[in-house]
DNA sequence: TATACTTTTCAGCCAGTTCTGAAACCGCAA
DNA sequence: TTGCGGTTTCAGAACTGGCTGAAAAGTATA
């Protein structure tokens, strides 16, 4: 018996909140577009709040080895997750980031850059040069209201994608600043 | 034949703009939670800047009639398309909302409304009430470390919550002193 | 190098969602 | 009342992305 398996079992209390916890992210998560076994190991691990083994995640939460490993991959990746060893264990650890307002940052950060980013990209290449050839004042006059169309979608989304840079870019507030921040905004007298 | 078939056709270039942009939108959709074919049928609504019927979002998207007729729905109840007669013509016909800010403004209050308020009360009854039986010390000390976690995330999306409402809450800024603020925030010397 | 244990990979399967199409429905006009 | 143009509904088909599980690869120890 490994030292781990001491561990004093946790009332069964404790396990149905975190149950509910675990299960409510990932409700939200299947809602905004990420997987729902990513927000539920994502959500054991914030909960636990201690690094899990591979197994121990499995068990708890009854997906496959290989689901595990690639969804732990992927939250290594976007940077909420972190990887940890143990001297007298092989078996790698993983702990969640615990500072809500640094998860928040890094969460939209990677969205911004994977979804965003692109986005307006390619909304620019929705827009038409209008002197191609010479074409009828009456479709002249159609493709400015398109150019138009797309050209207010592109600064609005370009605003959002500045103040975004504002408020969780990499030279912006740390994870206390921005919670202050968002704090004075929201309490503002209005 | 019609008045509405003699409408001009338009040029290609402008179709295959419209088309790109089409696509472009349904990409974004998937990725964050909206079936492909509303995006979709919403992209095209707003592209072609005026009001389309069924039949018309049919042939030019491909989708079939059941299809269209449903997600129109959802696009009216979500408040970001409206429906149109015309006298000489039996048939609705339905429009975008053609102002991008207000079309902003417009999903975020129904996410956030469906979404996250609902999550945020949720979030409460993942905490424990310490009080209950007479617990071991080390007991009380998980449970006191687990409500503070939760406690954290409620804290985090509740001041989000609120800034939220200050911004696109129904007593808000109105679509054009939002971007104002949105511009001013965004500009804002560092 | 062999061994034991852990992690990663990926082809195929599966569940949940979305979409289709045909039938029912609606309201108007003749 | 019947016919007609249009709309809605919904059972099941089709699809897609996520998940599994077993094999391959990796890694520390002896």
């Amino acid at each position: 018996m490994s030292l781990d398996d001491t561990r004093a079992p946790e009332s069964s209390d404790l396990r149905d909140a975190q149950g509910r916890f675990i299960a409510l992210w990932g409700d939200m998560g299947s809602h905004w577009g990420v997987p729902r076994s990513m927000a539920e190991i994502h959500a054991l691990l914030f909960i636990a709040g201690e690094p899990l083994a591979a197994d121990e995640i499995m068990e708890r939460l009854g997906v496959s080895r290989g689901n595990v490993s690639m969804t732990l991959r992927s939250l290594v990746e976007w940077g909420i997750v972190s990887r940890s060893h143990r001297r007298e264990d092989r078996r790698d650890r993983f702990a969640a980031e615990q500072d809500v307002w640094k998860l928040l940052i890094t969460v939209l950060r990677v969205r911004k850059r994977r979804e965003i980013d692109p986005l307006l990209e390619s909304l620019r290449g929705c827009e038409l040069a209008g002197e191609q050839g010479a074409v009828p004042a009456s479709d002249r006059e159609a493709i400015a209201r398109h150019n138009d169309r797309i050209g207010r979608m592109v600064d609005m989304i370009g605003s959002i994608d500045q103040l975004a840079d504002r408020m969780i870019g990499p030279s912006g507030p740390s994870s206390e600043e921005l919670e202050g921040l968002v704090h004075g905004l929201a309490e503002l007298p209005r």
